[in-house]
DNA sequence: TATTGTTATACTCTATAACTATA
DNA sequence: TATAGTTATAGAGTATAACAATA
């Protein structure tokens, strides 16, 4: 947990220091670069925020920021639709050498390739793990007299 | 980092939910609770807290709480000896079963023991790697014109 | 009735800079 | 001059609950 913290905190600097951005704000404008097209408000938040209104939240800031467009969703007059722009795009390529030399520099360098490979393998498992947990209220963990 | 993103939301919750504490206020009374004695501010702060002012905070959290004690320090009349209370002992020692079964359903449960181990070898070195890193000053990211 | 998203609000946390005091 | 710690302050981020609109 301290190499992630530590990782973590370098890893925020780099991106607030070359593209004014959190990591969580550059997880959302990754996610809609490399995605095929436009996401969902909820799609867009599945794994990167834990609130709706914090989603709202960061949207707002990155669609004030030209970043990132809304409109609506064509299958679900409820739903909208998020895409990132051209702005948003450029700022992803300007920021993500100095993000991916950080994480090299740091995480990969005193790793062996065949090291990152099983790191890889062990935590997608543990995600995947997660991910089919109970969502949080089954969760047996209630004490008998609260 | 989706693993590690989901983990510390888990751990999170269940240290506020039943002991009212902050991972980061957590660590710090765990790490006063298993060393030895009391430690300076500073000590206590590394690999925690980022900023001084951060730690005055947080510190300043935990002795109104009565969980921790700051006193005189003996061989420097600057710094400040931060200990336990016994009522941060027993905060500590409540929460802590919690805390375990926690990370052991979510972090161990989809390992093998092996892949523990591994895990715990490749991290370290990545901790030990980032800690032997410049501090943060003779960094080579500048850009030219900035 | 359930789901999508927003708003209002309150709160926690963090960081910067200025400051005091001791080494 | 450098280090230990505090304070003031400002800003960013998060979550909860109430809300509106659509499924």
């Amino acid at each position: 947990m301290e190499a992630v913290s530590l990782l973590q905190h370098h890893v925020e600097q780099q991106l607030r220091e070359e593209g004014g951005l959190s990591s969580v704000q550059f997880q959302l404008l990754a996610r809609l670069a490399h995605g095929p097209g436009a996401l969902t408000m909820t799609e867009l938040a599945d794994g990167v925020v834990y609130s709706r209104s914090g989603l709202t939240y960061q949207a707002g800031l990155l669609e004030k920021a030209g970043l990132i467009e809304r409109g609506p969703s064509p299958g679900d007059e409820r739903a909208i639709q998020v895409a990132i722009t051209q702005k948003g795009r450029d700022l992803v390529e300007h920021v993500l050498p100095g993000h991916a030399e950080v994480v090299r520099s740091m995480l990969f360098d005193p790793l062996a390739e065949a090291d990152v490979e099983t790191l890889g393998t062990l935590m997608n498992r543990v995600r995947d793990h997660m991910r089919a947990l109970p969502p949080r209220s089954a969760a047996p963990r209630r004490k008998r007299s609260e």
